[in-house]
DNA sequence: CTCTAACATGAACATGAACTCCGGTTCCGA
DNA sequence: TCGGAACCGGAGTTCATGTTCATGTTAGAG
């Protein structure tokens, strides 16, 4: 995220949202797959403008990831509002999930290999990582999760459930099986 | 996999067999990022020669992947063989997984959002669908898998752990976490 | 209203990687 | 041994995309 400086003139503040808004609802939809030039067009504005405001475009994708990320602090905070720790653990699950869904950028961002890692930087800036560890322990000290349940085990199903966001929701089977595990009754 | 037509010259048969070996390395650790010039390199040849057996990147990657899911085949194959319906389905599970993690090129293969998928290709040209197939039911019929569980399910749980293949392994323990469920004993 | 620093523009440029092309080389049947 | 078809090499071409910069435009203080 590039500093917001104080005072922008009128048109540049204007346009720094414009710029945010096209770029937000295209990474969406296909990751950094998107164009500069593209971007430009969607905003109305030219190439040259977006490079006023980001440095390249790693930096304009990396403010678009950082909203989401505040985003998801929000959500963990209100989950983590539920009295009922499951509840609270459902709610942030299938929040965050909801949301890497609807945002192809903020998915790839998640699954890449990228160093250091989005969540290590969501970690820094947000508290989003010690809130989901909270509700994680609530939900485990309530016997409601497997004792030895971390809050790394929530990226891991996370990232498991990710990986199967093509197409259809099988992603939805996926937590279930995950959630009730896969065994039968078998001796 | 191009055509392995009949009759190469002998030069071309080792060269062929040199890209082949080169290009399978070179995925296997880097994915499709590997460049051709390095893959020719590699092989001790000059690029034109990579064209003059594979017509593009794409049918060189092709023909790796292509091998990779014969050897799947086998080793379902294989898995099939033992009595034990869980050893059958353990096996075929983690030597599929420990194969996804030594080629980055195989997992790419399987976890992109290609069209047709991967895993369409390879139930036309070999029978790794139909045995893991078989292998599920008998895992079902046996108790050791809940009733609903579908082949479709192996390729989903498949997919989680390969997303948690950087780095570590943290894919072990989301296998884990998949077999016995994430659920504790709460009411 | 005026003036200028801030801003916008988009054609031109830089980069990198896939792929082509043809002069030179090698295999192999006769 | 020899001819020529098959094959090889790798510099150069092409294409796609991120980034720059010289020129023109405007907000907004004075």
């Amino acid at each position: 995220m590039t500093a917001p400086e104080r005072s922008l003139r009128a048109d540049a503040r204007r346009n720094r949202e414009a710029v945010l808004d096209a770029a937000g609802e295209l990474f969406a939809q296909r990751g950094d797959a998107v164009q500069m030039d593209e971007i430009a067009e969607r905003a109305g504005l030219g190439v040259g403008t977006l490079y006023r405001h980001f440095a390249d475009k790693q930096a304009l994708l990396a403010a678009i990831i950082g909203r989401r990320f505040e985003a998801m602090t929000a959500l963990a905070r209100t989950a983590d509002e539920a009295e009922d720790p499951w509840m609270a653990f459902e709610t942030l699950l299938y929040g965050y999930l909801e949301s890497a869904q609807a945002d192809a950028a903020f998915r790839f961002a998640l699954l890449g290999p990228e160093e250091p890692s989005w969540s290590d930087i969501a970690a820094e800036k947000t508290d989003f990582a010690a809130i989901t560890e909270r509700i994680v322990r609530r939900a485990v000290d309530a016997g409601r999760l497997r004792a030895d349940f971390r809050a790394d085990d929530f990226i891991l199903i996370t990232r498991g459930a990710m990986a199967n966001m093509t197409g259809a929701d099988g992603w939805r089977r996926h937590v279930t099986l995950v959630l009730e595990g896969i065994r039968g009754p078998g001796r």
